[in-house]
DNA sequence: TATGAATGAGCATTCATTCAT
DNA sequence: GATGAATGAATGCTCATTCAT
């Protein structure tokens, strides 16, 4: 018998069924109860995969992460233009977006409930896209691609942007496309919204 | 049940009491004994001034709305260019993060507890403050102050820019000076990023 | 001024108003501000008549009791028949039921609430106006009005056909004539429901 | 919620407890730690039961309510003559009355808590069985066994006459044998008191 | 004397967690 | 491993009672 298999099947759909009822009910409405329920399974074999409900929760919310960020493309690929590559950007954002509303709102929204042990480990995960991003902004300083400004700033601004837009999205009679509605704002962000 | 016409600043001592521990342990992680001895009464008092946690929440969150519209300057003087009045709210964005971190936290992050009436009150004050900005969106494209962009999603792009701030700014090691970094944004937004 | 007759008034306000209530709510659901609201003094005033809600009710129930003794008539005349007195004590029972509904329940049935002494007092009326009916009875057996039957167990069964009335009394659609009612029970009690 | 589908003979234990403890301390007085103490269980698993208080008091309720019917003969078989089936059933309540002070306590006065299902549920059985009452007794008038009586009349007050009896019986000092104190009272109803 | 704002003991109920099967 | 019946700590809320005015 694979018991490794079958211990992640199980843990897989646990986390499933946790993810589902978390994002409907929130955390401190949802119950364990009808974790287990959802997932088709007792309420005590949660306990054989996860300590207890925070840790459960945690578990969600590190794989959203996970899932989150691999669907991401941030490319490092330098012959890419930073414009091209904030379009792209944004647009598999957006793409994620409409596709995981739920997801989005536990990564972006739901951070309260963290323990500091999960918080730091989400920081530093953040932390590193941040500095990626930081990166890349100033190669293409260095470039000349962009004017000089404040790296940190800006990666600041590029978050809440992208942050910004879940709202109209999960708001169902939003029916923009993707792929316009990356350029647009790339655009903005790129050459400002002045005239001239 | 209680229609709030009890004399004294005892109802605002409560709201103030309330606004610090909410803000601490969160809407559920609160206790309203905690509340009642912050404000320094007993526990029962409460329920005189306010019908439940929840109406005491939003008795909460609505005084912290009504406060951080009122500090937040939305000049409609046509007098003024819009990059200036765009410097000036951030401006006045920033310094209120500056002051009232808790309190913006609330009025930003923990609108998923309000019930539908408040939602919707909440919500209309929103939609009022957008179109207020859209329209000066759309009277400065006309002027040939701006290109002619998606007065929405500016829209909704300054509110994520705007909100994206709080984080860094309730990490105290951001010692930013406000009006500078007004400037900085501002002028980002309004030249763009890119070179020339 | 006339303090004895000032006090006098209030307390019966009260009473007439915890009567009124403890009738429509039971004494359980009873509120003491609705007692006060009802009475149109404040809620503190009870207290400087009545020790407690308990001492309130019992003032309500003695009352009540006395109230409705003070109706009945139990006639100790030695000239009316038996069978005349229990006429009489049968109608005076239906004609109060009918005006006081409201105060016979509590006086039949609200009796669990009593504490020990005031049971013993209750009880002690009680069982004087039970002495005072098997006295009538046994006089009524040496006179030979009456066969040779246990006077306890009659005077019993009498108080439960007279409780029992209560009931359909209160439920509205009942619209017997007391004077009939009360003849015709007297009648059956009389001379039994055996044919012949 | 609670489809009372669980197995054991642990809801039976539960609804004991709660008979014991409501009959001592009346519905209001009665605590559901206690409840639970008696039963020998944690408070907690009363409601995997029932889901309030007061459902718990009506499955107490429906329960003895269920069980004085049960015991109660109201013999249809008409080859016995009325006077007999009489004796019968005032003999049956005497004893279940002797057997089960709190629980016919319970039945007969403490019928205020119901909520209105469960008033309409006790109602209609109350009905039926006074229905079936009526008939017997209309039935025995054609006979010839009994005198032209109106049978609503006579039904609610043999109804009173069982209840006056429970006071007595419950009072520990009444020794009086069942048999022989059906015997009388029947007597006493049939052919009245009047001497002759 | 009259008031009603303030109080806090008391209780029903929830639900994460345990553990015997 | 899997289960779900059992548990009891935790907490929102009520309302009789007090007491400063």
């Amino acid at each position: 018998m694979n018991q490794g298999q079958k211990l992640g099947g199980k843990r897989e759909a646990i986390i499933q069924a946790a993810l589902q009822v978390f994002s409907e009910k929130g955390y401190h409405n949802a119950r364990m109860e009808e974790v287990a329920t959802v997932a088709g399974i007792g309420k005590g074999t949660i306990y054989e995969y996860f300590d207890s409900k925070l840790q459960l929760f945690q578990a969600v919310l590190e794989n959203s992460i996970k899932v989150y960020y691999d669907s991401i493309i941030l490319e490092e690929n330098p012959s890419l233009s930073f414009e091209e590559r904030l379009r792209r950007l944004i647009h598999s954002h957006v793409c994620f977006s409409q596709e995981n509303r739920q997801l989005t709102r536990i990564v972006f929204w739901d951070t309260e409930i963290m323990d500091s042990e999960l918080k730091d480990w989400f920081m530093s995960i953040r932390k590193e896209k941040e500095e990626q991003m930081i990166n890349i902004i100033r190669q293409s300083i260095k470039k000349g691609e962009l004017r000089d400004i404040d790296p940190c700033l800006l990666s600041i601004m590029l978050e809440g942007v992208v942050a910004s837009l879940w709202g109209p999205i999960t708001l169902d009679n939003w029916d923009m496309d993707a792929a316009e509605l990356a350029s647009s704002i790339t655009d903005m962000i790129m050459r400002g919204i002045a005239a001239q």
